[in-house]
DNA sequence: GAACTTGGTGGACACCTGTCCACCAACTGT
DNA sequence: ACAGTTGGTGGACAGGTGTCCACCAAGTTC
């Protein structure tokens, strides 16, 4: 955006670009220590202005966290349509691979935010987890439809297939974790997504011949048997 | 403070009495707000002594943390303990149902525990961190040899035992971490209990079905394609 | 019973925190 | 050219923070 021979940047311009300086070091600073104990002054410290400038841009504390929050959302819905879009109607064992490599890269191009988003899923403020808890559901719904998509599912039980989608995006979540986490080498990264999707191959097969039971394809409602004691093994 | 019939209680006792009320209430406050951002006087206000008592117990708040730690790392091993003890000659399946049981009832009758395990796991301090996932290695370690012990399972590889006992570890900290966050409901806790287990035995079915396959067989070692490009699908 | 140990007190310290305020200076629309 | 808007400044405030210190009183040990 900025060539040698600039011209004035305008006042808006100017704006949004500390603005983004007060994001980018928030979420730098959000790296040790969680938002609930972001210092206002480290942060305008980073950046390099008076502390009091940050109200120029956030009515507090709270509203700097939410902002990540949307932004870090943003980053995790554009690996979702990348995702999906990689490999639209491969085979299932396809499908994996590329979501998976998807899914390693968009973290290593984005640690930051996909950080923080892992620390503060478990974090102290509610309303963040909520947030971050429904984006997630988001993921597994659609897994869930992607999956009912697929040849020779017709009659899986929407139950069931909220299940091991829900699995599944758990599985995700932990390689993005363990991925975060880890040393950042390209060996590292391959041995995460292999082992990953691995794990989801394992999953999907275990999935199509779970349904192909009869016995386990009756309870899309809430519960087939309805009350009482439940003490039976298996 | 004293009951009538108290025997003068020891020294050594008060000492460890208000070591326990420290922990309770640092639990107690941790609850919003993570570790790092936990006060020392807050803490010591909850008590109700003065702040600097608190070194008579703890050289300092990350002293206090790592015994948090500690503690709560105690109350997941009497779990597996647990686990272990309750099933350990019966089939998958009833393995699988008195696990989730057992998972379900330890987390909730020690929540405040668990919500400290769940809410460090990711957070910002490292030592904690590495510790919390050495002990979940462990758990790890231990699932994989009890599916290597399996009637059938002698000769499938080390790397997919792993791989699929960290799926497993991953499924059951995600159900342990949903129990935390949702209604306290015997409804809910049943829900949980009956969607874990259901993924548990689609993935032991997968992990069976996938070994089966030889050219998955060979791997136990570091990869068995040494090095280069590596970008065919499946 | 005297000497010692030790859990707990309260004041003081240097520093950090969020927020309010009056004040600039430079960009902006007219 | 002028008045207005606005991103940014620096000081000040009331309070909170971890930690050091001298001191005490109630066990504990001899």
């Amino acid at each position: 955006m900025d060539d040698p021979a600039t011209p004035p940047p305008t006042r808006t311009e100017r704006k949004e670009r500390t603005r983004r300086s007060i994001l980018d070091a928030a979420l730098a600073l959000t790296e040790q220590g969680s938002l609930a104990s972001l210092s206002l002054r480290h942060v305008a410290r980073e950046v390099g202005i008076a502390p009091t400038a940050f109200y120029r841009h956030f009515a507090s504390a709270e509203d700097l966290g939410l902002a990540l929050v949307d932004e870090s959302f943003s980053s995790l819905r554009r690996m979702l349509r990348d995702v999906r879009s990689t490999a639209p109607t491969i085979a299932a064992g396809g499908v994996i691979t590329a979501s998976v490599d998807v899914l390693v890269d968009r973290v290593r191009s984005d640690p930051a935010h996909f950080g923080f988003i892992s620390r503060e899923r478990m974090g102290g403020v509610p309303e963040v987890r909520a947030a971050i808890r429904h984006e997630l559901d988001l993921f597994e719904a659609e897994i869930a439809t992607d999956f009912a998509r697929m040849p020779g599912a017709v009659h899986w039980s929407n139950d069931d297939l909220r299940t091991s989608a829900n699995l599944i995006v758990t599985a995700m979540v932990a390689a993005a974790e363990r991925l975060l986490h880890g040393p950042r080498t390209a060996a590292f990264e391959r041995e995460v997504a292999r082992t990953t999707a691995t794990q989801l191959r394992m999953l999907s097969i275990g999935a199509m011949q779970w349904r192909s039971h009869p016995e386990n394809r009756g309870g899309s409602g809430q519960s087939r048997r309805t009350g009482g004691s439940e003490n039976s093994p298996v």
